[in-house]
RNA sequence: UGUCUGAUGGUGUAAUUGGCAACACGUCUGAUUCUGGAUCAGAAGAGUCCAGGUUCGAGCCCUGGUCGGACAACCA
């Protein structure tokens, strides 16, 4: 917790990220009129992940929490790369995680009037001319970190001849790559990117909203800071990367801007996650080469993948205040990720029993055909969940693992001559096993004691164990699609030289098995969350239909058993 | 090598004009429990990258190092 932490006395003491300090600061001293407005503005070429939903929560919840506004805006100045597609998944994304940008729905597209204009402006005041060297050539020249760029010949063409040329460039006369406009700042510069950067460059490509109105387009850093002065940003975060961005970002803004009102960049430390990768491109070829089956793969980090695997916008958004904004490199271990699910999942989603490796346990004295309804309770940590019957019979399917034959002292499940509850049911007794020609146990034979049923007067009794269960003959078999972390490794992306990050995918990522529930799950819609009781919280897969159930599990129930078995 | 930037328990984030290094996750105890979950109580774990300096007092200020990250696309 970073932002509020609770004293003794019972008042918040307010501990601020660096951001909400600078804007502090800023408001004590009046500046744009006490006006707080921010942005994301993602470029719509591929699916948002969970490092968006930081910057997401980010921007919004600073507009918020100042009472300013956040816009969404998309940065579309690269046909070639973006789709509606993505605008439409962006913005289902954006929603999804309970964030609005109500009327204030922006592209850098509709700027690329005023941005030409500028663009004129700009040439007019002898800061930018355009240059006919090739991209190859222009790399050249630009020089090296150590060694400074040379200016390209055409660098002092006369205002008159650098308008001409560009307005020819607009109306379609020159082909791709022939031309750019460079805006003329210095070619010695110790930051290569105020090494004359490229303002625009010819692309004879339709673009997804403004079609083949344009075939010039405007650079990331000249489209940037001018959409966030058009729109009255007032700080405008990003990554840690664009750092070195901000001075020209600030040498544009002063080419154009009036008055005292300038958007302010801020840098912030991008999410890395263990056992994730996080880069586009990487994220790219998991899908194009079918290491998963879509950007909503369950596995993916991708927002739509983490909704599609079962996590809630609320343990997102937690996840994101937890970890904070800071400019230091965070890796996060995704453990905190699924710590933040099960916290709120523990408290919203209803309880079901379901076993995914049965083995059938008979009650040697339990009536033939007889069926009890018995009370469950839906979630315990919500009354108002109210109850459900599930129904009892006399063959029952258990866990395989909560039978040992032999067991450690430590274990206390079902084992010979032991007494274990079944939940809701009743305190029985494993008298005997049979086992096939192999030696596998194939029945487990119990007794059970009629008056310690769940709110009979000897139920109080003490067991050690509580064992979730399914009826038979009541039973409905689902398919449950059981996850895992991706990759196998920490940081899947440190690979030794001529390695790939691929052979750090986790072979058990997913296994698909058929499991047995209870009859109550058989109305579940797509999307709807349980916790199958003692296993881990599961949602109903979007694949699901009403004659072939299909879960995913979203994550295990922290397992202290488990775990200290394999020690 | 150039510029920018950062360094605080295992992880992440705090520490207000310099004043007992705190919170969360994780770990370990114990209590409780019809989920080996949850809940409750408690514990261990850093002396703040290193070396100097200023100061009654430095995580914070100063000097010099070390190590990490970003940047050399007509991508964003």
């Amino acid at each position: 917790m970073t932002e509020e932490t609770k004293t003794n006395s019972g008042e918040e003491k307010v501990s601020l990220n660096f951001i909400h300090q600078i804007i502090e600061e800023e408001l004590s001293k009046g500046k744009n009129a006490g006006r707080v407005h921010t942005r994301f503005p993602p470029e719509p070429n591929g699916y948002l992940h969970i490092g968006h939903a930081k910057s997401i929560c980010l921007n919004f919840g600073t507009a918020a929490k100042y009472n300013g506004l956040a816009n969404l805006r998309f940065d579309d100045t690269n046909p070639v790369k973006e789709d509606t597609e993505y605008v439409d998944s962006i913005m289902e994304d954006v929603r999804w995680l309970g964030f609005d940008w109500d009327d204030r729905l922006f592209y850098a597209s509709d700027y690329f009037d005023q941005l030409y204009t500028w663009a004129l402006q700009i040439i007019k005041n002898g800061k930018a001319y355009v240059d006919d060297l090739n991209a190859e050539q222009i790399s050249e020249y630009r020089g090296t970190v150590t060694r400074p760029g040379k200016e390209s010949p055409f660098r002092n063409r006369s205002v008159e001849e650098n308008l001409d040329l560009f307005t020819r460039m607009k109306n379609g006369e020159f082909e791709d790559g022939s031309k750019v406009l460079r805006a003329k700042i210095d070619m010695a510069h110790p930051n290569m990117l105020m090494r004359d950067p490229i303002m625009y460059r010819i692309i004879h490509t339709d673009h997804h909203r403004t079609g083949d109105k344009w075939c010039i387009y405007p650079m990331y850093d000249y489209a940037h800071g001018q959409s966030d002065y058009l729109e009255g940003i007032t700080h405008s975060i990003c990554t840690l990367e664009f750092e070195v961005h901000r001075p020209l970002y600030e040498w544009y803004l002063n080419q154009v801007a009036e008055g005292e009102y300038r958007p302010r960049q801020i840098e912030f430390a991008r999410l890395n996650l263990t056992y994730t990768v996080m880069s586009k491109r990487k994220l790219l070829q998991l899908v194009n080469e079918n290491y998963v089956t879509g950007w909503d793969d369950p596995r993916m980090p991708t927002i739509c993948g983490l909704r599609r695997r079962g996590y809630t916008p609320e343990s997102l958004r937690n996840f994101a205040e937890t970890i904070g904004i800071a400019k230091r490199d965070q890796l996060i271990d995704v453990a905190l990720l699924e710590f933040c699910v099960r916290e709120d999942l523990n408290k919203r989603s209803n309880r079901v029993m379901t076993v995914l490796n049965p083995v059938k346990l008979v009650l040697d004295n339990y009536p033939e055909g007889k069926v009890e309804e018995l009370e469950a309770i839906n979630n315990p940590e919500d009354p108002s969940a109210g109850y459900r019957k599930v129904p009892f019979s006399k063959e029952l399917y258990i866990e395989r693992e909560d039978f040992m034959e032999n067991p450690s002292g430590k274990f206390f499940r079902l084992k010979p001559g032991g007494e274990v509850r079944l939940k809701y049911a009743y305190i029985i007794k494993c008298e005997s096993v049979n086992k096939d020609s192999e030696g596998n146990i194939t029945e487990i034979h119990c007794t059970y004691q009629e008056d310690t049923r769940s709110g009979m007067p000897n139920s109080n009794k003490k067991v050690k164990g509580t064992l979730h269960w399914v009826s038979v003959s009541h039973a409905v078999p689902v398919e449950v699609r059981l996850y895992d972390r991706l990759f196998a490794t920490e940081t899947p992306e440190d690979v030794e030289e001529g390695h790939d990050f691929k052979e750090n995918l986790n072979p058990d990522s997913l296994k698909v098995i058929t499991a047995f529930a209870e009859p109550s799950v058989a109305a579940t819609k797509a999307g709807d969350r349980f916790q199958f009781e003692r296993l881990g919280y599961f949602c109903t897969d979007p694949d699901s239909t009403p004659g072939k159930l299909i879960f995913n599990r979203t994550v295990a129930l922290k397992d202290t058993w488990s775990k200290s078995q394999q020690q």
